[in-house]
Parts: C-alpha cells; structure tokens; sequence
DNA sequence: GACCCTTTGAAGATT
DNA sequence: AATCTTCAAAGGGTC
C-alpha cells in the first residue's frame, strides 16, 4: 500500500528476468510507487465498505447484523464459533468440503493433506468420494493458502473461458485469463484484489496460527532445472511475453487480446 | 497416480 | 531491502 494512496491496491509488477527468473516488485497504482505489499489487511477504510460482489461470488452473505468488522464474516467474542450455516457459510460449493476447522467450523482453505486431487470433493460439483478414504485422509487436514486476485478471477471465468474457446487445456485457458486480467479496468480488478483481501482476512481470523510455509514441501516438485528450462526461453508471461510454441492458437484469443 | 504446464499474486525464504 | 521460491486453481498431458 502506498502511503499516500491508502486506497490504491498494489500489484505485482513483472520487470524483467533474469536467469529465467521473473523480477518482481509492488508498486502503488495511483502513483506508481513502489511499496510494501500488504495493502492493508488491516485497513479499516475497506472493511467498512459495502460488501461488494466477490461475497456474493462466494456464496457468503453479508450479515446484517453489526461487528467489529462490518460487512465481514462476524467473529463473536469466542471465536467463530458463533457462525451458522444459516449465516450462509456453508451453502457455496467451496463450502461443501470436509474441511473443518478446529472450532468444528469447515471451511474451503481445510483440506485432507495429500495433494490436489482431495480438492475435488468440495469443488468439483461435490463429487461423492468413498467414505474411508476420506476419514482416512481426513486425519491430517491441510489448510491452503487463500485465493489471490487473480485466482478469483479465473474461478469466475474459468467456465466462460472454456465456453468460448473449445479449450480444456488449463495452461492454454490460464494464458487466456492472463491476457484477460491484463485488459480488465483497474475498477474491474480492484473488485477481484478487495475479494481477496476479505478472503485473506478470513483466513487470518479462522486460522490464527496459520502459515503458507505450513504447506511448503507438500507438493513434490520436480527437479527445479526443468521449470527454469521452461521459463528462461519465454519467461513467466511478463505482460505478454509468451514462450512461442506455447502461445495459445490466436484463433482462441478473445478478441481483446488480439 | 503424481507431477507438469500456465497464469498472477501473496508471502515465506534467502541473499 | 531486494531477490528468489512456493503455492494457491484447473484439467489435459506426460511419465
């Protein structure tokens, strides 16, 4: 956050790379500055807002009632142990998991450690999964990382995306996406950036202790070197900068893009 | 069946 | 402080 420009929403910027490696940097928006990257968890200005859409994507509804954060998900003095399925928390599919949080309340972010693949069931269209399995998996829950920005925008769009290109690919989807979010307005992204930042501030509250190092090392990468290979030749998209024979076919460029 | 690819952003780790 | 690395989602492809 820029300390002028409270309001402006940061972003990364990709400048350069080196070795194969994307630069990045946080500037200000507004006034192009550069600065800190957390534009304000922990600004008030923005949590007494309305609630606007991205909850509404999300499936929570806003309570009516007061709190100590406006227009948030409430936490009473105890906790969130307060918070119903009435409250609507439970009725989007991201909801619909297993994942519990240690107040018996479930939540998207808790999923049975292993991998991807136990996403599935609460974002797939709730497919059923065999009962022990999931007890067995259940034993050792892993809480992932919020959703940024951008991950948001591809949730929503991920279908549209699919709908008008005939792609399934998901690189070739997330490359259109990427092109996309690069041609939204900054009042279409800020809507995005504030959705995660309420999403992160969830987070914050419901999992007090919580850490993204807690998840490093839980998915198995590959050798590093093949990922440079990848990258070194046509980078990490640097605002259009695409490796040639993974360019997504211009036929299935939105015409924005084009 | 685990990981890759591909995107951006956030945040932890390292220099 | 600046830079680097990892992981969030997705699903076809690869090994």
């Amino acid at each position: 956050m820029c300390s002028i420009h409270h309001n402006s929403p940061c972003f990364t910027k990709r400048t350069g790379a080196t070795k194969g490696v994307i630069i990045t940097s946080c500037v200000c928006r507004t006034c192009n500055s550069k600065a800190s990257c957390a534009w304000s968890l922990l600004s008030s200005s923005l949590l007494l807002a309305p609630m606007p859409f991205p909850l509404l994507l999300l499936g929570v509804h806003r309570p009516s009632q007061t709190s100590d954060i406006p227009g948030f998900y409430p936490l009473p003095p105890g906790g969130v142990g307060q918070i119903t399925p009435s409250m609507g928390w439970f009725t989007h599919p991201l909801m619909l998991g297993s994942g519990v949080h240690t107040t018996g309340i479930p939540h998207p972010a808790i999923v049975p450690h292993s991998g991807k693949q136990e996403m599935e069931h609460y974002d797939r269209n709730m497919k059923p999964q065999p009962e022990p399995k999931r007890e067995k998996e259940a034993k050792k829950p892993t809480i992932k990382k919020p959703l940024n920005a951008f991950m948001l925008y591809m949730k929503e769009m991920r279908a549209k995306v699919i709908a008008e290109c005939t792609l399934k690919e998901s690189a070739a989807i997330n490359q259109i996406l990427g092109r996309r979010w690069h041609a939204l307005s900054r009042e279409e992204q800020a809507k995005y950036y504030e959705l995660a930042r309420k999403e992160r501030q969830l987070h914050m509250q419901l999992y007090p202790g919580w850490s993204a190092r807690d998840n490093y090392g839980k998915k198995k990468r590959r050798t590093r070197e093949k990922q440079q290979d990848s990258t070194s030749g046509g980078k990490r998209s640097a605002f259009g900068t695409y490796k040639e024979k993974d360019a997504v076919p211009a036929q299935f460029l939105p015409m924005e893009v084009l």
